[in-house]
DNA sequence: CGAATTTGACCGGCGC
DNA sequence: GCGCCGGTCAAATTCG
């Protein structure tokens, strides 16, 4: 009976594309260890027995070839299984690190918005500014029940006027994050506050026209462009083609001083997966607001002021490396300008005169165990996506790796490897 | 001819 | 209230 459901299963496996049959080529070695002693007894060799069975041939005596058949079938039954398992949980890490990063923008605006007593750090920081938050922040209690005015600005944005008010977001976010570790989804309504936040909290990269940073893998639909006071250079206005109503907008302009230098800053999260060539961006930024956070939530809890300039080590290939962070307390939005165009020599200089907060990106020089003790704080989720990264970039780099992660990564699971295809995205980037 | 870009008009926030 | 300014819209234009 047993055998029987069995042979049902294979038959509708079996129909798969052949494509399907080129990976279980791959997995002998596997299907060896799962085979019954008798047909090991029973033909000249296990393994060419596997073969010709993978083969559909008809070679073998009619009972042994049917238990093989019934056991392959069983072995692409649980492949397909574990398949499913495989993408589901990619699912589930995309979203765990999209409602990382979100959380961690909305924690760094509500703890830059309580930042009146410590300002007189930030470069603009005055008497005069300690009565006001230094940063809008998104009013959390009317969500439910916005006002008519409320429902006039673009942003619904609103100031925040008392500590009650900071202390009910921060619970809020302290909330959602607990809801992430339990796997729940969060409700449609919380989705948009974040979305509209983290627009609201800007990377800006300063880098000199050569560098790969002005490619960044996505699509971009020009929407408008002006000419910004103090600067004679348009500025240009970009949004996110990439996805449907992708919130994520772009400014590009020419430095005025030096107009071999370009200013491009971005705004908010993708609300679609985004290619491997946009990846380095894509954490380039996200790694520039957790940084800050990381900083400001250290000085933070030790009452130290926090510091709006600190050396900041990217993802990116040398010789680009490192930049110089520096934090724009904006009334409208923060904005964290990272500056690639200063030699490597400057960073020395930096580091000796101004003793900035120094923090690596946690991924830099694939000494992935040991740089994740930067942040032991970071989700497990979060580390083995950036992991992915760290691996496409090694990929990249030595095109030897490639041919080993392919059959590594064959052993694993029925993707073709080809489809990713790693190399080329990063290559097309670079 | 459809998609992408350009460009002037418009809107909202902010300071005076 | 007014003007300035940054950002966005949308019709016109250009491009492939």
């Amino acid at each position: 009976m047993e055998e029987k459901t069995s042979t049902k299963i294979f038959m509708e496996v079996d129909e798969r594309p052949s494509s399907s049959y080129e990976h279980g080529k791959n997995r002998d070695s596997e299907s060896k260890t799962y085979e019954p002693s008798s047909l090991h007894n029973n033909t000249p060799g296990s393994s060419l027995l596997l073969s010709l069975s993978l083969n559909n041939t008809t070679q073998l005596p009619h009972q042994t070839q049917g238990k093989s058949q019934i056991h392959i079938g069983r072995l692409r039954v649980k492949l397909e299984e574990e398949k499913k398992e495989n993408e589901n949980l990619k699912v589930m890490i995309n979203l765990v690190n999209e409602r990382c990063i979100v959380l961690q923008n909305r924690l760094l605006l509500h703890q830059l918005s309580s930042l009146p007593q410590n300002n007189h750090n930030l470069p603009n920081g005055n008497i005069q500014d300690e009565e006001k938050p230094v940063f809008p922040t998104r009013q959390l209690l009317n969500i439910d029940e916005p006002s008519a005015s409320d429902c006039s600005k673009r942003e619904g944005f609103a100031s925040l006027e008392n500590n009650e008010n900071i202390n009910i977001g921060r619970n809020f976010a302290y909330e959602c994050f607990n809801s992430i570790h339990e796997g729940e989804i969060i409700s449609k309504k919380e989705d948009q506050v974040y979305e509209v936040e983290c627009r609201r909290a800007r990377v800006s990269i300063r880098a000199r026209s050569d560098f790969s940073l002005m490619v960044d893998g996505c699509q971009w639909r020009k929407y408008g462009q002006k000419t910004a006071k103090g600067n004679p250079c348009p500025r240009a206005y970009y949004r996110c083609s990439m996805g449907t109503s992708c919130p994520v907008r772009k400014q590009v302009q020419r430095c005025f001083k030096d107009e071999s230098v370009f200013i491009t800053t971005y705004e908010g999260n993708h609300n679609h997966q985004l290619p491997p060539a946009a990846k380095p961006i894509a954490n380039l930024t996200s790694s520039a607001l957790n940084t800050f956070l990381s900083n400001s939530t250290t000085n933070l809890q030790y009452g130290n002021s926090i510091s709006n300039t600190f050396l900041f080590s990217s993802p990116l290939s040398p010789p680009n490396s490192n930049a110089i962070a520096t934090l724009s307390p904006s009334p409208t939005c923060p904005t964290i300008t990272l500056d690639f165009t200063l030699p490597p020599s400057n960073y020395l200089q930096f580091k000796n005169h101004k003793q900035p907060s120094l923090f690596s990106f946690p991924f830099q020089g694939y000494s992935y165990p040991q740089s994740f003790e930067v942040f032991p704080n970071m989700i497990n989720n979060e580390r083995k996506l950036a992991l992915v990264d760290v691996v496409s970039e090694a990929i990249a780099k030595d095109p030897s790796l490639k041919a080993t992660l392919f059959a590594a990564m064959s052993s694993f699971t029925n993707e073709d490897p080809l489809n990713i295809n790693i190399h080329s995205e990063l290559s097309k980037s670079a």
